[in-house]
DNA sequence: GTTTTTTGTTTAATCGATTAAACATACATT
DNA sequence: AATGTATGTTTAATCGATTAAACAAAAAAC
């Protein structure tokens, strides 16, 4: 609806000369085109006057690049990623980039939609956290040579570049915390996925016990689904309370598995950390306001974001960059909920 | 970095026709421009054999419509504007739209620089979530005639269209709340703007008081500036706290605002509500999850998303649509921070 | 005074799709 | 047979920018 925009050829009018010199000066190649000094600055006189800004769709058409971003997330209304693609977004737009973000809902079909629009809309490149069974989407970005970067989740037999969390010591670092704080019955709450970093956190946390020596029980490991998160998760903890080997101590693997798992806490009537310590993933403002504030591991979001903007940006710049593998550490953030226990008298 | 794309030119050298006749029946324009039953359905059946994808840019380009919409908001990392996002991504989606992001931080000028990049992205319009001192860009797009609705927050002296919330009613009902549960001395902590809905706030705070025929006191009314929210909050409630009109209820204007009010009254170790009651603006698992569940203003954000991108579509759609000034009702959800007030023995 | 080189500028194809207008046929009317 | 009307299909301009290649005129070289 905007008034017609000023074009190449408005300006070339008012200049008497063709659209070639005006596009020449305009972008700087003056010199390799040996345009005339005097024409030149009339030109440039004549872009300011008409306040000239390019037509990015023409740009695009004819260069093949639409210096756009496709980012993939779960949900932007969670703030897990919403904090992400902040980072993204800014990142992204030191580089001249624009970012368009899509949510998936962990759902792969709306997964394949997103890509499919997103390539449609031209978009350079990709920024991807992907959801559980998307191997194939990602074999199809592979396999039509579309540069990408998946982010905070990874396939470990693919190829591709990534940015993750080291999810196994992270979950290994909060489990040995409880165990030195004198938890002996600790519990996890994770998705029933097969991705790889939440496996690797189950990995990580059965790890910790067994270097504390603790005996590992079935009842203590509950992998709730995506879709049905506030039962299961209700039902997990009221077995793992019931167990012959009741937990002290509860690890969330994600934050909204703990915004869950605390608010049924909650109206149990349980104290935290007296009748059962917490320690979760991902940070939130809501950790921060709970009576007890909560241990959490910290994930280094803002690098996280950074390095994948740059990583893809590279990507496409040139083609055959190196690629990248990258596992960040996360830090056990320890507030009240996983103060030192107090033994029973 | 795809590899190249199949184009209607492809398509067209494959059924031994013109790309006109190609564009023609893949548009479903078989009918007015009478193509041919046999060639219409070789034309399809290569189409769907080739995989076909129309190019975004060249369709754009020619048709100046990007079928994109800019939506500017605050900051996509607060979950009330997330919220928001994950709204309208969802609802412009359904029309056929693709929505790109960019986060203004509250400032005006960074405001300037996404309307200015979306602009030459070639977006079709606009919804705006406005930040102070924007009414210059607002009133330049309206002299460039481009399509946008405002959301959440508008100019009072602006004809423009917009979807905000009743502020004064909400802030009104707020007030009134309190008072019904038996509270005298009421607090409201409100940003130093002058956005409009953020005066409204005010004003229906005030004029709750005045119904309930409570002697407004000076000190209870705190404006805080944006970037200094943290140390503002701390000195207004220890001032609050320490006057003659001691006040027993606390308003909190937005979501951000209740959040490090909370944190600084938990760490006060003020108990809510015995020692203050507490409303606040802008939902939030951080609410669900205090100790003391939080009585709140509830903003009807779907229909809030909703309608603005409904309004935006169907401007574009028809130019010279009527203007459309729609204000919503909030709700107050009454939890436990605002139980009838126990009178002091 | 030619020929070559340098300097300055224009032409025209291209990116991929859309669409009015022109152009062919075939068929129907009288 | 001449004319009119459907029915199919192609041509070519267009959206706005980029850029290799062609062109022209002036300056330098011999």
């Amino acid at each position: 609806m905007n008034k017609k925009k000023v074009s190449l050829k408005d300006i070339a009018e008012k200049a008497q000369v063709s659209t070639a010199l005006v596009s020449y000066v305009l972008n700087g190649k003056e010199k390799e085109s040996r345009v005339g000094h005097e024409i030149a600055a009339k030109i440039k006189a004549i872009a300011r006057e008409f306040n000239y800004e390019p037509n990015y769709l023409a740009k695009s058409l004819r260069s093949g690049k639409t210096q756009t971003i496709g980012l993939i997330i779960a949900d932007i209304s969670n703030p897990f990623f919403a904090n992400i693609a902040r980072i993204v977004e800014d990142e992204a737009k030191k580089y001249g980039y624009t970012v368009i973000i899509g949510s998936s809902d962990e759902q792969a079909e709306k997964s394949w939609d997103l890509i499919n629009v997103l390539l449609n809309r031209q978009v350079d490149g990709f920024i991807i956290v992907s959801s559980e069974n998307t191997e194939e989407q990602i074999q199809y970005l592979i396999d039509k040579n579309v540069a990408f970067v998946l982010l905070d989740r990874h396939f470990p037999d693919l190829p591709t570049d990534f940015v993750s969390l080291d999810s196994h010591k992270a979950a290994f670092d909060a489990g040995a915390h409880l165990i030195e704080q004198g938890y002996r019955n600790i519990g996890l709450i994770a998705y029933k996925s097969r991705l790889f970093h939440m496996k690797e956190r189950i990995r990580g946390y059965r790890d910790s016990l067994e270097v504390g020596q603790i005996a590992f029980q079935p009842e203590w490991l509950k992998e709730v689904a995506f879709h049905t998160v506030e039962e299961e998760i209700k039902a997990g903890i009221d077995d793992m309370l019931a167990s012959d080997h009741k937990v002290d101590a509860l690890i969330f693997a994600t934050y909204r598995l703990a915004i869950a798992g605390l608010k049924y806490i909650n109206s149990l009537g349980l104290k935290v950390p007296d009748d059962l310590a917490i320690v979760s993933f991902g940070q939130a403002e809501a950790f921060d306001l709970y009576y007890c504030p909560i241990t959490y591991v910290l994930q280094p979001m803002e690098e996280l974001g950074k390095t994948a903007v740059e990583i893809l940006v590279s990507k496409l710049k040139n083609s055959n960059a190196e690629q990248q593998q990258i596992l960040m550490q996360a830090q056990v953030m320890v507030r009240d909920s996983s103060r030192l226990k107090v033994p029973v008298a």
